[in-house]
RNA sequence: UCCCCGGUAGCUCAGCUGGUUAGAGCGGGUGGCUGUUAACCACUAGGUCGGGGGUUCGAAUCCCUCCCGGGGAGCCA
């Protein structure tokens, strides 16, 4: 029997196990607000209506005790949740000493302390569901349209995108390994076996970074498809966006209300999203005199016109998504900032077939992909251009060798898109235990 | 790595232009109340004012330093 289901017992009694999330003492009343990990509800005990022992138990019962709770279900419109339980017994499983988060305000740090004990609240519970829900929805639509789940490594031998931001461990006697910080090289090697894959796993990067955009831990789903172009590519991440958002709206609406979350935004995001290349993107950011801080060779901050050939960061994303309302794909980058693996656009080799999608409301860049590069001689030139070792990159350059074909795939951060889709401001809650520069407990 | 902000009761904070025994709300405890929604009322316990050093007759308050945390930049999903 479980909260969830309250509105089909009118009437009967039940029973109930789970913990209580708050307790108000009225005289010969007690109000206990029950939690049982599906929903709240309000259970009533009237010193008349039980025995004596009963009573005081349910009056000296503190904050997240486990209990036993017996009742009657009735509807009643002043409890929350317009259901509550008219208690006949009541019995203590375990009781709880000092439980340190209260219903008052607490700060993040304290807060990211007692995580563990933190995950128990209603507003972090409505989180992690949704984010349950978003990872339902990429399987659903991934394998939905005839793409395998084929999982990848986390112990890699070598980097996937630079060696600043790795993880490094000892791996027995042979040498260093390091913690994955994307799964696509061996995606696209799944690929070239199965036609369409994902991959779904935790990924790592050792990166300095304190926002409130990123984890040191986070998790990402990495679709890669043998055939797929960019352009391809492109309309699948708009399909798979559409797709999650919807499916969320459809089975999490309560935990979005009850998150505050503006429901009608996200009703509008439908496919066709909005798209723009670099090269339109950095006009636009000059049109609007969105300028760039730059550095000179003598310390000095001045304002600069956006160059051309520099990466957006998060200030210029943010500016450029403000005329949005819903997600927007920057595609064709220029290929020095980008990562070796991508394929050069053959009508401006200046430029990469590389796309980000970038979601409204500073939702920020959720997706990363492109089109990789096929051809056995550019690829080997550009991983000599990026001083990677060439050995570690053998097995790479052998899908290039043996029946090489155009392929494209993408990432998509599942923190950041809960992020988003929830409306919450930190990503730290939208994982169940976030690592971060500064925090790796509980 | 760099820039900005902060650290006072279990929690959230006030006090900080130096000056007696350091305050509030919540939470805990005790008592009161038949409808509470973060209840309310009364009483009560609870503090090396982040650590170290310095200035001073006197430091939570000023200075130095270290530690811890928050926000941001860069980098990225």
């Amino acid at each position: 029997m479980w909260v969830e289901h309250l509105s089909r017992y009118v009437g009967e009694t039940v029973t109930l196990r789970g913990w209580v999330y708050h307790r108000t003492r009225k005289g010969k009343l007690v109000f206990l607000r029950f939690r049982d990990g599906t929903g709240i509800c309000q259970c009533v005990v009237f010193k008349p209506n039980v025995s004596e022992e009963v009573f005081e138990r349910a009056r000296s019962v503190t904050q997240e005790s486990s209990v036993v709770v017996t009742g009657t279900v009735r509807e009643e419109s002043r409890a929350p949740g317009g259901y509550e339980i008219d208690v006949q017994d009541f019995e203590i499983l375990h009781l709880a000493v000092d439980y340190p988060i209260t219903p008052k305000e607490h700060g993040p740090d304290f807060l990211l302390k007692h995580r563990h004990l933190w995950i128990r609240s209603p507003r972090q519970a409505a989180i992690l569901r949704v984010r349950a829900g978003v990872e339902r929805a990429i399987r659903d639509f991934l394998d939905g349209n005839g793409f395998i789940e084929a999982d990848a490594p986390i112990l890699t031998p070598s980097a996937c995108e630079g060696t600043s931001t790795l993880f490094e461990l000892e791996y027995f006697d042979l040498g260093n390994a390091y913690l994955s910080q994307s799964g696509q090289l061996y995606a696209e090697a799944l690929a070239m076996a199965l036609g369409k894959v994902y991959t779904f796993g935790p990924t790592f990067r050792a990166e300095r970074s304190k926002t409130r955009r990123h984890l040191t831990e986070f998790w990402m789903v990495e679709p890669e498809a043998a055939f797929f172009t960019l352009e391809d590519i492109m309309d699948m991440a708009e399909d798979m966006v559409e797709y999650i958002v919807q499916y969320v709206l459809r089975h999490h609406r309560r935990e979005l209300e009850f998150l505050g979350r503006n429901l009608e935004k996200l009703e509008k995001v439908r496919r066709p999203f909005y798209r723009m290349s670099y090269t339109e993107a950095v006009e636009w950011l000059r049109q609007h005199d969105v300028k760039l801080h730059r550095k000179t060779p003598d310390g000095k901050e001045i304002l600069v016109d956006f160059p051309w050939g520099e990466d957006f960061g998060a200030p210029q994303e943010e500016a450029l998504m403000e005329q949005f309302d819903k997600p927007c794909i920057v595609h064709r980058y220029p290929a020095e900032v980008k990562a070796f693996y991508m394929k050069r656009d053959p009508e401006d080799p200046r430029v990469v077939l590389a796309m980000d999608m970038l979601a409204p409301e500073k939702g920020g860049e959720i997706i990363g992909g492109s089109q990789r590069e096929d051809d056995y001689e550019a690829l080997k030139q550009r991983i000599l251009e990026h001083n990677l070792p060439l050995e570690d990159f053998q097995w790479y350059l052998d899908l290039r060798k043996y029946g090489s074909v155009p392929h494209s795939g993408f990432g998509l951060g599942i923190e950041r898109t809960v992020r988003w889709i929830t409306g919450v401001e930190h990503i730290r809650e939208t994982i169940p235990f976030p690592r971060m520069l500064y925090r790796i407990e509980p």
